[in-house]
DNA sequence: ACTCATCGTTTACAGTTGTAAACTGAATTT
DNA sequence: AAATTCAGTTTACAACTGTAAACGATGAGT
């Protein structure tokens, strides 16, 4: 049951090892390796490279089969993209973020499902939210807007 | 009027100097390094840098005046921060996207006019919306669900 | 004219990231 | 037992990042 706190960040390519493992549930290096290479294409070396860094980093962890590892995941999906995307918002202009989630959810492909959760989160967020959200870029002597 | 396409891509760091800069219009760097100095504990001399490195990639201009520049921007912040979002998704699972949105929505405070902004575009996307998003994350040959 | 304060540019330097070859030890094959 | 084959580990290396000191030119004050 993948939980931890990770300390150090992923990256984009060890993102792609970590999809697959996710997915899988658990995998050897052999099948990483086969499913990475087709998909980018890099060098079995490269893939082992981003397996060791991220089991040391820890957010593989391995069982150990005979000669070789087993690899699962250590932290859940859908924690870590939900820290990414938080943390790549929280960077943003607090004023702007609203416009930029209209783009995105413009340009993203949701289930049915996926939309009427968020049209309900939305319609309870309605009841609360502030008529309008100021920008935060510049200290509080400084006045200004996005 | 900002609009340039950007190749290089704005660090974590850049995009502080960029938010100043979006926000006023335009600075000198006295203003600029004014302000970040306090909102974080950087020296001068590292805000110089940076502020360098995005004329160098293109994303602040100059205009000469006499002794100084001032800066501008030459690109858009809300088409980078668009660019900066949905990039971010992409890397992502596309089935769990819609739950990342969830999450990203409940954490983020938005103005009323933005969260009704949302709900009619989300309700637009209902009606073509398929009943499931399945799990990119591994070639076809390979199935399996985040 | 000389000195001082600046502003922008150069140089610096360690840590991270992408990309990968080389090496090492154990297992499998002959 | 020797040779071969992998899986994992070490080493490599350039580019990018965060962080900053040092330097050089130019305008301002004396």
């Amino acid at each position: 049951m993948p939980n931890a706190e990770l300390t150090a960040t992923i990256t984009d390519a060890e993102w792609r090892v970590m999809r697959i493992v996710w997915t899988l549930g658990e995998a050897d290096s052999h099948t990483i390796i086969d499913i990475l290479s087709r998909q980018h294409d890099w060098k079995a070396a490269t893939i082992k490279t981003l397996i060791g860094r991220l089991v040391k980093k820890g957010a593989l962890g391995t069982t150990k089969d005979g000669r070789q590892y087993i690899y699962h995941p250590l932290i859940a999906e859908q924690a870590a993209m939900d820290t990414a995307l938080t943390t790549e918002l929280n960077q943003m202009c607090a004023m702007c973020r609203g416009k930029a989630f209209v783009h995105a959810i413009d340009e993203t492909t949701l289930s049915q499902d996926d939309i009427r959760t968020l049209i309900s989160h939305l319609q309870a967020k309605l009841t609360t939210a502030p008529t309008a959200v100021s920008c935060d870029c510049l200290p509080a002597d400084y006045e200004g807007s996005c």
